[in-house]
RNA sequence: GCGUCGGUGGCGGAGUGGUCAAACGCACCUGGCUGUAAACCAGGCGCCCUUGUGGCUACGCAGGUUCGAAUCCUGCCCGGCGCA
């Protein structure tokens, strides 16, 4: 099923770094990398209308196979032509397996525990994970992820083969293999049983993909692109095997999954972005924080995806100069006449909304203030990821310049 | 004027002899959020003190009863309602 075009090719490189600019295309158009996938769970950006998506610089969504299989249901997103119909998304949509709400409604669940933490935690083991998982919605079995719907307590067993299944339903342009992400603190042995299970479902993913191909292509017309997930935790190790072996995999694309060490999340970037192919494009996926990104893109990711700028906005927080934090909920900007960020080009900006304004708006929980922050924000992160590829494209030559 | 009910922290509102610096909301202050159980969650919120099974001042005002009062009694001030 490869398509006349290649999935992805390379524009320029940074001479300085393993950066790169690239371009990554798919049945309903070309995404220029480095880029963010902007986060739309249940097919549909919280608080952005699909009208204001490009207005934020939204080039890709990521919606959720877990989310959209309990609602609506993949067969009815099927039957109403696909997510891109259904939801009248006209940028490409990646979906992502279900393998991260594994872990937030398993071992996460009722814990203040993130995919990113930071080493003192580790170190001290304070809320190590114990087994004991009061009141956790999902299981990892050797044959999948079995949930407990958070919604109305069914249970769904998501195994490697139903969530390729689900991704081809929804008609994604960008599907991701079942993965484990595994509690960062959990000891090194239960790493790599997790590793190991990541792997074998990533054969089995491979193959219901291949199965499900041919009537996917008639069915909509072209076949969505594969990603096998590098696992491994915090260890080089097996960070390294675990990117090898889903190199060598006939997957279309790598994604970088899995639980990090804040601070640390460029060195494990590093590891493996040496043991992957050129030749396919790389996916960090959840991560978002600015400063892991700028990261990220100098050691060779192309696509970012993460809940953070949007988030964030429903928080009242909004990125300020230099993607700093604004906590608008603060007492301080109560009588800022300032805008957000006076070098912002976005919507909200350019409208001319004070500090002081947007403050108010989320104190007194006005919808609007959502919107406004959600724009700012993604646009804010998307402005970021451009300057990269501009970067870059100024820096390197194009070489391998195939487009 | 008589009767009656009531006056609690910025606001609303519990409490009606000790375990009350006073439930719970709201407001306010702060923190967190990294493949979205998240327009959410957590902490603080009389004053002093670094701390605490810490000190001080507090439940309209002034007295009183009691080992002990936001809670009981007396007077006063203020408000609602009813009757004149």
């Amino acid at each position: 099923m490869p398509p006349r075009e290649p999935l992805f090719s390379v524009v320029a490189r940074d001479p300085q770094s393993r950066a790169r600019a690239g371009m990554l295309r798919t049945a309903h158009g070309i995404i220029e990398t480095p880029a963010l996938f902007a986060v739309a769970t249940k097919a549909s950006i919280k608080a952005l209308p699909v009208w204001l998506w490009e207005a934020a610089g939204v080039q890709a969504v990521v919606v959720n196979t877990y989310h959209l299989l309990l609602a609506p249901g993949a067969d009815r997103v099927a039957s109403l032509g696909g997510v891109h119909q259904f939801a009248r998304i006209p940028t490409p949509v990646f979906s992502d397996s279900g393998g991260f709400q594994a872990f937030s409604l398993g071992v996460a669940f009722g814990r203040s525990v993130s995919k990113v933490v930071r080493s003192q935690e580790a170190a001290d083991g304070s809320r190590a994970s114990s087994s004991a998982q009061n009141g956790a919605l999902s299981r990892i079995t050797n044959d999948g992820v079995q949930f407990r719907s958070h919604r109305d307590g069914s249970v769904h067993l998501l195994t490697p083969e139903a969530s390729i299944r689900v991704q081809h339903l929804l008609g994604s342009d960008l599907i991701v293999a079942l993965d484990e992400c595994t509690d960062p603190l959990a000891p090194r042995e239960y790493q790599e049983e997790a590793l190991a299970r990541t792997h074998r479902w990533l054969a089995q993913s491979i193959a219901a993909h291949q199965q499900f191909a041919p009537e996917t292509r008639r069915r909509l017309g072209w076949t969505p692109a594969l990603y096998g997930v590098v696992q491994g935790g915090r260890y080089e190790e097996l960070r390294r095997e675990s990117a090898r072996f889903v190199g060598k995999q006939e997957v279309d694309a790598i994604a970088i999954g899995g639980s990090f060490d804040a601070g640390d999340i460029q060195s494990a970037v590093h590891w493996v972005v040496e043991e992957l192919p050129e030749s396919k494009p790389r996916h960090l996926l959840g991560i978002g924080e600015p400063e892991d990104i700028r990261a990220a893109v100098r050691e060779g990711v192309d696509t970012f995806d993460c809940v953070q700028p949007t988030r964030l906005a429903r928080h009242g927080i909004a990125y300020g100069p230099n993607l700093t934090r604004l906590n608008l909920r603060n007492a301080r900007y109560r009588e800022d006449s300032a805008p957000l960020d006076p070098t912002c080009r976005c919507m909200t900006c350019r409208s001319g909304f004070s500090r002081a304004y947007l403050a108010h708006l989320v104190r007194e929980r006005e919808m609007a203030a959502a919107t406004y922050l959600t724009l700012h924000n993604l646009f804010a992160l998307n402005r970021l990821l451009r300057e990269e590829r501009q970067r870059i494209l100024s820096l390197g030559r194009s070489n391998d310049s195939a487009a």
